[in-house]
DNA sequence: GCCGGAATTCGAACGGCGTCCGAAACCTGT
DNA sequence: ACAGGTTTCGGACGCCGTTCGAATTCCGGC
């Protein structure tokens, strides 16, 4: 990979977590940020938007390492039984949920991401990582032998909606306080996870 | 209200249930089919942002209604008994899906809109929608009702749950249905919301 | 060690964008 | 009929992402 392609990356990794906007983001501020002309962007990447996309694609790929970290730790905590149900829940969404409350992590790459990927005139740039679940499906193993009585479409409907919680509260922390009266704290990510696992589990459990 | 703001208004909402992508929608073109100056919506709103937003507020004005026609008939199908925990959700729940999934409506306004709240430079302009959370202080009565062992901060937790699954059906189906394995038909928007109510309502039930 | 073609870098230029601005047109109360 | 405020308009402005041709750098084969 190129000197400059890296340069930009970086530099795109580094602006994105500071702008307020994407919009914020140009091309020429970008270039000067990594020291390259702006005519660099569209020669190495094809355009600002694909830049952005790479750049996300590299941030994702930390944050599900970190999943699967989570995910392989419980597994083998249990070995060779099956892991504890919240740990599998807490492995699938607490990343998220800690990167997207740390005030120095990368999690700001990805919420620009995902917002640009609802209105981007080219979709398809995003397809590949939007639809990406394949380390997901590492999930769906342990959840199917956690509660064998659901089929797959059953598991595969209660994860996402499990990350659909997630979205939630890492997309609309003012609403959701809004909404709870100001009762919980969800800017202490161990609460917020605390609260997801508490509504995500019972949705594994064997109904009574 | 102005005739030139009417047709601004009129010709906003066709148009962004047109576009694929916001950026499709530029001023100039704004004004070739409403039939006025570009300089007018600058004049009229301030901005073409604001245009927008106006816009959306029209839209969601419906929707909330849609939302309180449909509590207002369960509540009164039960009445002076609580309505059932089921109609409610459906209330809650059933008009974005439906509106999502259904082509002639003007849901995609609502999408654009959410899309550009994510990535704006001036975030107060989104406020007001964002956080105006008054119709679901109604909800909130009923599911206090049913749920009389959860405080408010649970309930609320809970209807942000909700709101977040529901997000989840509406942005992200393609998402959903590889997660499925394309075992759930999410083009049928009644099969969607028998699926939310099947994961919701659980959480409004008591522990066993 | 150098030479020639490919790869890279650069800055200028282009078309399109949202907004601003001064002039014209249009109302409306006297 | 006219004066004053409101509305409408089109042109101008600054900025945007991208394109393009020229200049530079790189590198394998002689």
């Amino acid at each position: 990979m190129n000197h400059t392609s890296v340069r930009l990356l970086d530099a795109c990794e580094r602006l994105l977590c500071e702008v307020d906007c994407v919009d914020d983001l140009t091309v020429r501020r970008l270039a000067t940020e990594a020291g390259v002309a702006p005519s660099s962007v569209s020669y190495h990447f094809g355009s600002q938007e694909r830049l952005i996309v790479a750049t996300a694609e590299r941030v994702y790929r930390r944050l599900n390492q970190e999943r699967m970290n989570l995910l392989n730790r419980a597994v083998q905590k249990r070995h060779p039984e099956p892991p504890d149900l919240e740990d599998v829940i807490v492995a699938l969404v607490g990343p998220s949920v800690r990167w997207s409350l740390e005030p120095t992590s990368r999690y700001r790459v990805l919420a620009h991401f995902n917002a640009m990927s609802q209105r981007s005139r080219d979709p398809e740039i995003y397809r590949a990582i939007i639809e990406g679940v394949e380390h997901h499906k590492a999930f769906m193993v342990y959840l199917r032998q956690l509660a064998p009585w659901l089929d797959d479409a059953a598991i595969g409907w209660r994860m996402s909606c499990a990350l659909g919680i997630r979205s939630q509260v890492t997309r609309s922390r003012v609403r959701n306080e809004v909404l709870t009266g100001h009762a919980i704290d969800f800017s202490d990510p161990e609460v917020v996870i605390a609260r997801i696992v508490e509504v995500v589990a019972p949705m594994f459990r064997r109904l009574c």
